[in-house]
RNA sequence: AGGGGAGUAGUUCAGCUGGUAGAACGCGGGCCUUUGGAGCCCGAUGUCGCAGGUUCGAGCCCUGCCUCCCCUGCCA
């Protein structure tokens, strides 16, 4: 657990809500949420927070919460995202128990409600077209004007529905709609329409039903049949909140309280499912996984960890305004949680030969390496060293600049757990490159301090090349350069604003030996460098593939970034 | 006279019954360090959307205004 989950819950106005309802007893000292997904896509690191809060409530407040599938659109929903999203959430650490519900389940009681309202003169069978119905439902200035067929008789509408169920007419040639008023200032009031034909297979129910519920005429009543109290969702359905209880309401029946919150954006991303999608089949990006998207397998696969995401939507909480949260959160929160629980490691991802003049030919030695200073309990490893190593080429520097402190010519410098060296000389191809660097060892520094006592500035990550284990590393950019995305150049398009070069494919890299038996998912910090998770698609047995989670802090990088 | 929301540091949020603004991240500086990691210390930044009003006193109350977001799917 990291500080910031064991800190004090921070409290937010749903909570204040659900807490007050609580103390006055409104629904009895139950709580019940639920978070509601569409089965037409997957979860994103703004759900999370959807996700954080209704069963982050259902655990404080001693309640419980239910994972319920909005499943009313069988042409754009399948059971693939059903099956994601359900890893998605209990990756995330969450348990809904048996209480996993579909909209679907309630398919049956929604139609003997549709038809209560209609015997009771709340709604009617319209004839007409989505063209005709787009037209005369008004503007946001404008009433609307009533259909020709509002005020059909309940037994014709009793009938038309019944064989609009069974299939007998085409798509949209007939719909379900609400009597209410058509001249509504809220344009949702306006006779908005309950069913419509779709001659299309759900993924669930099959093709049993040729007539499927909208949003309104279910969302409401699912939250009513599983007694939901606190029904928590996004500010666009502030409008829709006089429809849920109108619905509810005219039905008479249990009527849970809706409270809309403003969803959370990340700075440097696109979440809307639309964007999404096309970005996966332009093959913008390798999958919906692929370790720079937003999604939660994005996010997974990268190397977050679900005590990161969580202590991040806790950090920025719950609110009603617009907001656009910075990556930057993110990366703090799965740093501090990493820092804690990840085993450190050495690996060279851009390797330059050191070759140890004066150690003897053809030995090898073992040095102790921490696994974790934060946590003792974590112990040590033995970590092969000889007289051939690799070295970052970062870490060296011919003519260095006044604040670089690591290896130069004549310059000695720690190799971690291991010995000072000192350069002594360059060795460089024809084409004036250094290529390797030829050094001397002090036998007196083993372990990596020196008995006199002198100090050295740097310390430096290594890799012994006859023992090494060559990887990949994949490093990457944010997908999008800018903030926000979505803002694009009169005649632009959002496209414009993907970074060219957000993926950078490191090989080869020399890892400690300890890392050729690292399993996919695994999560290690590189000493100095970031840290990495062993990636779930590409590694192979003994062939671990890394991808970079995030860097750790860097002090001279920023300098250089600052000079640059 | 459409309806519904929202406006507090760069960002995300606190600020409960009015007493001249706080936290976290980020940013700047320093200390420490066998990760230039971690940790520790210090610091800067707000005309609390604007304008009036009530009050001894207003981010909090009142009035008017401004700005931004959402709503005209047989999507959710």
């Amino acid at each position: 657990m990291t500080n910031a989950e064991s800190a004090k819950p921070r409290t937010d106005f749903v909570r204040e809500i659900v807490a007050e309802d609580t103390r006055t007893g409104k629904w009895e000292g139950r709580v019940v949420t639920r978070f509601p997904p569409e089965p037409n896509g997957y979860l994103h690191i703004g759900h999370a927070s959807s996700i954080c809060l209704n069963f982050g409530i259902a655990a404080e407040f001693g309640g419980v919460c239910h994972l319920r599938f909005d499943d009313t659109n069988p042409v754009k929903e399948e059971d693939e995202y059903v099956q994601a999203i359900r890893e998605d959430v209990k990756w995330l650490g969450f348990d809904w128990g048996e209480n996993e519900f579909y909209a679907s389940d309630y398919f049956d009681q929604l139609y003997e409600w549709a038809k209560q309202l209609v015997r009771d003169g709340k709604a009617y069978v319209d004839d007409q077209s989505a063209d005709d119905i787009r037209r005369t439902r008004g503007t946001l200035k404008e009433p609307g004007t009533e259909s020709p067929w509002r005020n059909r008789a309940p037994e014709e509408n009793l009938d038309l529905l019944e064989r609009m169920k069974n299939g007998e007419f085409p798509d949209g040639s007939r719909v379900l709609r609400a009597k209410i008023d058509m001249a509504s200032p809220n344009l949702n009031m306006r006779d908005p329409v309950m069913y419509r034909i779709l001659h299309a297979n759900h993924h669930r129910t099959g093709d049993t039903w040729r007539i499927y519920p909208m949003y309104d005429f279910a969302h409401g009543q699912s939250d009513s049949i599983e007694r939901v109290t606190h029904s928590v969702c996004t500010l666009e359905f502030e409008d829709h909140r006089p429809l849920y209880e109108w619905f509810c309401d005219s039905l008479g029946i249990y009527r849970p309280q809706q409270i809309e919150f403003a969803r959370r954006n990340t700075t440097h991303t696109v979440t809307s499912k639309r964007k999404l999608l096309d970005l996966v089949r332009e093959n913008r990006v390798d999958g919906w996984d692929d370790p720079r998207m937003p999604t939660i397998g994005g996010l997974r696969r990268r190397g977050f960890t679900p005590e990161a995401i969580r202590a991040f939507c806790d950090r920025i909480g719950i609110a009603k305004r617009g907001n656009t949260v910075e990556f930057a959160l993110l990366e703090h929160c799965v740093r501090e949680h990493l820092n804690a629980v990840a085993p450190r490691r050495m690996a060279v991802l851009r390797p330059l030969k050191v070759t140890i003049s004066n150690w003897p030919k053809g030995r090898t030695v073992e040095v102790e390496g921490v696994n974790n200073p934060e946590d003792e309990s974590a112990g040590t490893r033995m970590i092969p060293f000889s007289g051939s190593l690799w070295i970052e080429r970062d870490d060296f520097m011919e003519d260095p600049p006044k604040k670089f402190f690591r290896l130069a010519p004549g310059r000695e410098a720690r190799l971690r757990y291991g010995y000072f060296i000192r350069c002594d000389e360059v060795v460089k191809n024809d084409a004036g490159e250094v290529v390797e660097l030829i050094c001397t060892y002090d036998p007196e520094t083993k372990g990596g301090s020196a008995p006199d006592g002198r100090k050295v500035k740097a310390t430096l990550h290594w890799v012994s090349a006859d023992h090494a284990v060559a990887t990949e590393v994949r490093h990457y950019e944010p997908l999008f350069a800018v903030e926000n995305p979505n803002k694009v150049a009169e005649g632009g398009d959002w496209r414009d604003n993907l970074a060219p070069d957000s993926l950078e494919v490191l090989s080869p890299c020399y890892a400690e030996p300890e890392l050729a038996t690292a399993m996919p998912g695994e999560r290690f910090q590189f000493e100095r460098l970031g840290y990495y998770c062993v990636d779930t698609r590409m590694s192979k047995p003994g062939a671990p593939v890394f991808n970079r989670t995030v860097t750790l802090r860097d002090e001279w990088a920023k300098q250089q970034r600052k000079n640059g």
